[in-house]
DNA sequence: CTGAAAGCGCTTACAG
DNA sequence: CTGAAAGCGCTTACAG
């Protein structure tokens, strides 16, 4: 890039018009009634001369970057959490680039010194953050939200007002849950997708106990197994629920990485699904459609939360605060081979 | 952000110098020589002050960005590329991030408009690119790279000289074949991975000959079948496979996309893999190692990639060119159950 | 309808 | 060892 770029000031002399008017028309600065002849002399000049914008001027004098960044936590399971990558970041660039804005990506690895991210907000590389996965223990958090620097979470902190968005894994299950009971099932046990520490582990099981209270059963602690984000963690989960004198007829299990492992420990004894015992997971990653049996799932809309994260955080950084800064997103249920109902029709 | 953010300005004040010092102290400006305590004081209140220097100021005086941007064509098949982004996208990161370069992520929706990435580099929003799955009939790539624009591929453009980074696919195919062939195999048919339009696929179909006439086999047109990314084509070739009079004993499949569909029309024919046919993938997608039988696959090293596209792209950037800017990384083999070395032993 | 001018917060020769 | 000064290429009141 040794070759000087074309300036505004070129434009200017070349147009014989003052820098202030061509940026007056490049920027198409509104209520400013320019002559239609000198703007588009402007116009065509700007064009001849593959003119753009210097974008480090253009933020040191507007103050803005017109740049959001995703702050991605990889978390204790890196692999699982990357089968969500590709579709929020499609949903948070799209709804990015329809407002004019570029996007950073900043991973931030388990072992990362956790002001990491910070310098993005300060150093004013950005207009704004999405922090996927945040973190109980992150002290810059509430301290950037404090000062007003716009975040929203993808995830949830509880007991924090932080704008976030999520899906609603209360409800997700509720459904899963209930699709079981709809096929007849009344023994229905659950693996949970990580320990209860995670947030949304928790809501999942809570999700569980709803559908069972409205179905007026019983809650039975021994039907319940903790997975913890992996194939092994459900190979682990699903022989405890065998091994149970009176094993369940039908599985809700939280995540469809540890219903890899259900799925696999069934396989190696003989169990067959959907036959002899249901089984629905949550997620719907790609594995899920290609696994024997097909596994029923509880899909997540990663593409629907990069954008509504991006629309949320968009509408901060520009002043216009919706009044609901916590946004919970519907699951959709994708009924495939493991839950038994399409053999049952 | 109301609140205004220290400057350079008033650390300079506080400590009592010029400007000149402040800036030379912060960015450790090597061969000047400022007193130990001029400079200790200076860090102090930069701390204190809780400093971070603007990221636009500094672009706009020093030209330079420490920014590349990863542009992303999503293809054909955009599920198929998706299971390449976060090895990719990490390798990238945790490369750039080690060099102290930050990461834009522009993605390219197969309809948007080609140009869209070319304001990029124009605008001075980056030092340069990694272009990902690159387009024969893109005018801008080739111009741009002209221009001394530093751009590295991922993938490759044959005929251009422009510095790529990609994945060895001819010995990767070889490596694959081989290994039927050690296997006892001789009737060995291959499904391309996509039409031979695609550099990989041609490849990959190079690859495969290669290791039989290195083995001293024929090449059997009728053995080759052509997939096309996903699910379904993987089924059509397959069932194309079976239809022949004397069906193939071992099975290369380029893609595991692909493969997918392959051993679902392997199941559904009760066709067991790997005692009636074995069976070797190619990228080692997530699914691989939950499909049943798991998937003997050759494993692309996404991370890699993106670490070696970064790392030569910063080279570029910084006038240091190496002399290879062709860059080929090497596959590994993953044995798996699908082609039944495992069962054989 | 358009221009002169200040300023954004840095870096970087240059001078002493 | 340190400072005065120019300049990077924009935007944006303000004035006419």
């Amino acid at each position: 890039m040794a070759r000087s770029r074309p300036t505004q000031r070129q434009i200017a002399e070349e147009v014989g018009v003052s820098r202030t008017t061509v940026s007056l028309v490049l920027n198409n600065v509104p209520d400013t009634h320019i002559r239609s002849e000198t703007r588009q002399c402007i116009l065509g000049v700007a064009h001849r001369l593959n003119y753009y914008p210097d974008a480090g001027a253009r933020r040191l004098a507007s103050g803005k970057t017109c740049t959001i960044a995703l702050v991605w936590h990889r978390g204790p399971d890196p692999a699982y959490r990357d089968a969500f990558l590709p579709g929020l970041l499609q949903g948070i660039t799209r709804a990015a680039r329809h407002y004019g804005y570029y996007v950073l990506f900043r991973p931030i690895e388990p072992d990362d010194l956790e002001d990491s991210y910070v310098e993005l907000a300060r150093g004013r590389h950005t207009d704004g953050l999405i922090l996927s996965g945040p973190r109980f223990d992150d002290p810059h958090l509430p301290q950037l939200h404090q000062e007003g620097f716009p975040i929203v979470l993808h995830g949830q902190l509880p007991g924090a007002d932080i704008p976030s968005v999520d899906v609603d894994n209360v409800r997700g299950a509720t459904m899963a849950v209930e699709h079981l009971l709809a096929l007849g099932h009344s023994r229905i046990g659950m693996i949970t997708n990580a320990p209860l520490a995670y947030t949304a582990s928790r809501l999942r099981l809570d999700g569980y106990c709803q559908a069972l209270e409205q179905a007026g059963l019983f809650y039975d602690e021994s039907l319940v197994q903790y997975g913890n984000f992996d194939e092994e963690s459900g190979q682990a989960a699903m022989e405890a629920l065998l091994a149970l004198d009176e094993s369940p007829t039908a599985i809700f299990i939280a995540s469809d990485m540890v219903a890899m492992g259900a799925l696999r420990t069934l396989r190696e004894k003989g169990v067959h699904a959907p036959e002899d015992v249901a089984v629905v997971g949550f997620d719907d990653i790609t594995a899920a459609r290609f696994i024997t049996p097909a596994l029923t799932t509880v899909q997540v809309p990663t593409f629907g939360l990069g954008w509504s994260a991006t629309e949320l955080l968009i509408r901060i950084i520009e002043q216009d605060t919706p009044n609901k800064t916590q946004v919970l997103l519907d699951t959709e249920l994708v009924i495939r081979e493991s839950c038994g109902a399409a053999t049952i029709n």
